[in-house]
DNA sequence: CGACCGATTTGCT
DNA sequence: GCAAATCGGTCGT
């Protein structure tokens, strides 16, 4: 058994149900920490918007390892995201760190996005992985085993945990599987899923 | 082997 | 508000 035992007993459960346990936790790498305010879960294959809703490929791997390790992609050829792996191993789950506070190494964070206030540092599942400066050298490392860690807080006061419909996603039924911290400032800003996006060929305006 | 697309961010027409 | 940037994964030829 790889992985932490803790982890894997806290977030071995049903990933839309084990999303917001996450909220209030702390992801600390590389001289900086984040106290992690929106997140969306990424279920098994009937999930469209899941990575793994094809199956098994080598970059979703991770994701039906055990709980508790750090899935990170790479997506639109610069960005990185960090993911916390969910549910019993075998299924692939995943909940996507969407926003956060920093909370410590606030003067790395700032060096890695600079020009940026505080508030926007994690703002965003890319600005995250920008400040932690992670990269996919750091996919599927175990997260309570490591210097690469998180750490679960007390679960969040059901009051000010709100869910909605996920970000980003085309094609995907509305599962209000995205949830944040009501009212914290670093919660990212809600884009509805670009609905009338159009293909961007540049071919056709290349001429 | 080639083409297409993306769980995004940023800058500007 | 919209499009470019930029490249690995995934699927089709």
């Amino acid at each position: 058994m790889s992985g932490s035992p803790d982890l894997v007993d806290l977030l071995g459960g049903a990933v839309h149900e084990v999303a917001p346990l996450l909220l209030g936790s702390v992801l600390s790498h590389r001289g900086v920490a984040v106290r992690i305010t929106e997140v969306e879960a990424y279920g098994a294959a009937d999930d469209p918007g899941s990575h793994a809703h094809r199956g098994r490929t080598p970059r979703n791997s991770v994701m039906f390892g055990p709980a508790g390790r750090l899935y990170v992609y790479f997506t639109y050829g610069m960005h990185h995201c960090a993911n916390v792996v969910c549910g019993p191993e075998g299924e692939a789950a995943a909940v996507l760190l969407r926003a956060g506070e920093v909370v410590s190494g606030l003067e790395t964070a700032r060096v890695r996005r600079p020009g940026f206030g505080d508030r926007d540092l994690a703002r965003g599942p890319a600005r995250l992985c920008t400040v932690f400066g992670l990269d996919l050298s750091s996919n599927g490392v175990d997260l309570g085993a490591g210097p690469t860690r998180l750490e679960l807080g007390d679960t969040p006061d059901p009051s000010i945990v709100f869910s909605g419909p996920r970000v980003g996603l085309r094609g995907a039924p509305e599962r209000p599987w995205r949830f944040w911290l009501t009212g914290d400032p670093t919660v990212s800003a809600y884009r509805p899923a670009t609905p009338g996006r159009r293909p961007q060929r540049s071919d056709l305006r290349k001429r």
